[in-house]
DNA sequence: TTGTAATAAACGAACATTCGTTTTATAAGG
DNA sequence: CCTTATAAAACGAATGTTCGTTTATTACAA
């Protein structure tokens, strides 16, 4: 998504005008992309406290200062990583979903992509994790975070009026869907258990029996 | 707790010896309570990544090198704090436990001490979730946080094996109990929802059904 | 008198961010 | 096609500040 220079008038003469766009040089799109890699990594690894703009810089091959031409600062970069990831995590639990069929098999689909996902992006997981309980994640960004997921709030919403969810607050069904499921992985990957389908089976249906009416 | 000084061996004469403990002026017991406190609640209003031990020593209203003559540094005090608060938790969730009664008595006993504490210590608790999530976070800590539920899992234990509980790993029994808690504890501080005792007796109803065989 | 608690002052290192400059992609004009 | 003007991208260096920790000294209890 290129983004043009700003519109110039020029005047040619006393009625005529010609409009053009100045030229600019474009922002190299894999740039950010490898400066939240290397923020992913790093934190995951040795924690967001312990996270520096310029370790990060040096990690993603770019001068720290070119950071801050595509973001506003430190802060607002994190934002912009954590939605980028709920973003690319409500794209694998939503692929292939279809709330036709049956609600169990919808809620089913539903937590076995996530629970996919999660296990298949360590990294990306981790920051998460860490990320959600820090004060520096903006109301604003954690709202669109949640929003992105609102085809599950929905499902919930419809599946108590038809006596298939218990009649609680949408809020604790999602909870129940989802935070076994964090616990499990962040388990699996402080390398305590290891991953089995068994294990994705039990769990599903563990939501399922708290959720269910 | 008192600790003592130096042991002094004083020869008398040839054949007689007066031992006694050398004067040593006392740490203040109270003090290093007071830097949990100030390191708890800047954490939990700004952040790990944003509390420094400056900070800290400034609202406990000590020196900052004071600190140090409590913790080794500033790894050991989060590690030091986690483990008080999680006696603290355990001591509250086992208050009055009885597991002679009935399996499902004793576990909606335990979840609900729990909502209850989490609840009325909103410092402890946000301190706990950002900390867990951190990689400053020793192995060995965790560990020992873990442990001092043990009788939760002795009960998941026995359960299974009577076909109360679900013959699944005692972790995503767990998981199950706590998790779910956890994340309306989380939604609560943040002020999306409104604590209800309501919502008590529906989560322990869901976490039941998620762990009932 | 003695040993430790407690501290103020000081340490080098690291921090987030800004500054001044250079590089580079772009498009108009020849 | 090449030249040239342009404006943003990109950068290295420097900013002032704050970091966690250490050192040297004083206060204090027994």
């Amino acid at each position: 998504m290129r983004k043009l220079g700003p519109l110039i008038k020029q005047t040619i003469d006393f009625n005529r005008t010609v409009d053009y766009y100045r030229a600019m040089r474009h922002k190299d799109e894999n740039k950010s992309e490898s400066i939240f890699n290397a923020a992913i990594q790093l934190i995951t690894e040795h924690g967001l406290s312990e996270t520096s703009m310029s370790k990060i810089a040096k990690k993603a091959g770019v001068s720290a200062s070119t950071i801050y031409v595509y973001f506003e600062n430190k802060e607002d970069m994190l934002n912009k990583l954590y939605l980028s990831i709920k973003k690319k995590m409500s794209l694998a639990v939503f692929y292939n979903y279809d709330d036709s069929i049956s609600y169990q098999s919808a809620f089913e689909h539903a937590l076995r992509q996530y629970i996919n996902f999660v296990l298949t992006h360590k990294d990306e997981f981790l920051f998460i994790e860490q990320f959600s309980n820090s004060p520096l994640l903006h109301k604003l960004s954690q709202k669109e975070g949640i929003e992105l997921f609102e085809p599950i709030f929905s499902l919930f919403e419809k599946g108590k009026s038809q006596n298939i969810f218990k009649k609680v607050d949408t809020n604790l069904l999602h909870m129940f869907m989802v935070y076994p499921a964090m616990a499990y992985a962040k388990e699996y990957f402080s390398g305590q258990t290891d991953s089995k389908q068994e294990n994705f089976n039990e769990i599903i249906q563990m939501s399922w029996d708290a959720v269910k009416a």
